[in-house]
DNA sequence: ACTTGACGCTCCTGTAGGGGGAGGTCCCAG
DNA sequence: CTGGGACCTCCCCCTACAGGAGCGTCAAGT
């Protein structure tokens, strides 16, 4: 297998360029098969636009390079497929969330009102009586924890008889996302000091200053 | 609005790292409220966290920063939309090239013969008589050309009763993708001259080396 | 007032996969 | 032997940050 192609015509074969072969040699991924000590040149056989191709169709599924190495140096077929099936894995849960993304997407330019889905401000809030309940939530369960803890404290401030005193807010005190998870509190502001009941306790909170956001619609 | 909070605590509220937040700092595009001169501190308002938010939210899409700037710099809603319509395109267009390479990539898993779609290998190819038709071809067009062609030529040589010497084979005379087309040559192998009959015409190719390829299955 | 520890700063390097270009060398045909 | 195209090595550029080095600052406790 004496026939030896220069770089580029070895880049018109395969259709990688020029730069990606050189890239390729570099890294050891594909090495030419000569090269001249004094010039430089790479010289590679016709038998390597084997690897040359597979390498193209493997980066052309976006397969990271190391990857395509494992792949195409495991001597195991078993293990190539193996190494094939986790980037499926991969490019499956990519899929998922561009779709997922893109509902978003849509529901935001749906939305006229502008990009922002919550608009944060700051308030200065004077000390008052509130009912409240605390629980521990996590991302996945924070929906339902938010609408039973608006039940219990809507009913234990309606059978109490005592009068709200604004719109009903949430406080957390951690961060909650997908990682972590934290404490909430559901409170409704009261008239006056709020006795307790089950669950469902009277404080006071101090004047303080909070940053907030209103949320409207559904949890 | 003078409650300023430096850049740990303002990361912490908007979920954005430090490093982020000085990055887009450095790009001019959520630009600390205050810089102490001496100290270098960045120290952000509150309501700056509504623009962080909107950012976090556009990157968690993938959008680029430099789209993002011109969303949320837009002073018109309706310019916003577009830039976001735009990048839902994008986003589809992605989602679709993705779920391509699935399918392709598991065509590539259930074949387990490897990871090479074709094998390419190098011949000495001795001097032939081969009745031919020549065509000119596109991407989308090839499979259709390669069939009839098989086809005429076929007929051509089964009339004028002449033994096929060999595997029948397709000459491509230039790179044929999706932006260029180019000419391909269906032969058969005969083993005396071919007269010609149409646009089948009989031809002798010299003795040559040539990269080869054999394609089982359908087109 | 001083120390200490957490927090902040800038600057440098690295990532994946090359693209683009400068400046110089090599090869092949006429 | 000369021209031009092909090829070489460096170097900087891109995204959107992450990690770390080395050093300055801030706030709280002593």
């Amino acid at each position: 297998m004496e026939n030896l192609v220069p770089v580029g015509r070895f880049s018109k074969m395969t259709r990688l360029s020029v730069k990606a072969l050189r890239h390729y040699d570099a890294l050891g991924l594909l090495v030419p098969a000569v090269v001249d000590r004094s010039s430089g040149y790479r010289y590679y056989t016709y038998g390597q636009a084997n690897r040359a191709e597979a390498i193209r169709v493997l980066r052309s599924l976006d397969m990271p390079l190391e990857e395509i190495r494992e792949a195409l140096d495991a001597d195991d077929p078993q293990v190539a497929a193996k190494v094939l099936d986790r980037h499926r894995a991969r490019l499956e849960s990519e899929l998922d969330r561009h779709e997922r993304m893109l509902v978003f997407l849509g529901r935001l330019i749906d939305r006229k009102e502008g990009v922002m889905p919550y608009d944060v401000t700051v308030k200065e809030v004077p000390a008052q009586h509130v009912a409240a309940i605390r629980k521990h939530a996590t991302m996945a369960t924070i929906g339902q924890d938010v609408s039973s803890g608006f039940a219990a404290v809507g009913e234990a401030v309606g059978r109490a008889g005592a009068q709200m005193a604004g719109p009903p807010f949430i406080v957390m005190f951690d961060v909650i996302d997908e990682e972590s998870d934290g404490d909430i509190e559901i409170a409704f502001p009261v008239a006056v000091p709020f006795a307790g009941a089950g669950d469902v306790v009277g404080e006071e909170l101090p004047a303080m200053t909070v940053a907030s956001t209103v949320h409207r619609g559904p949890y």
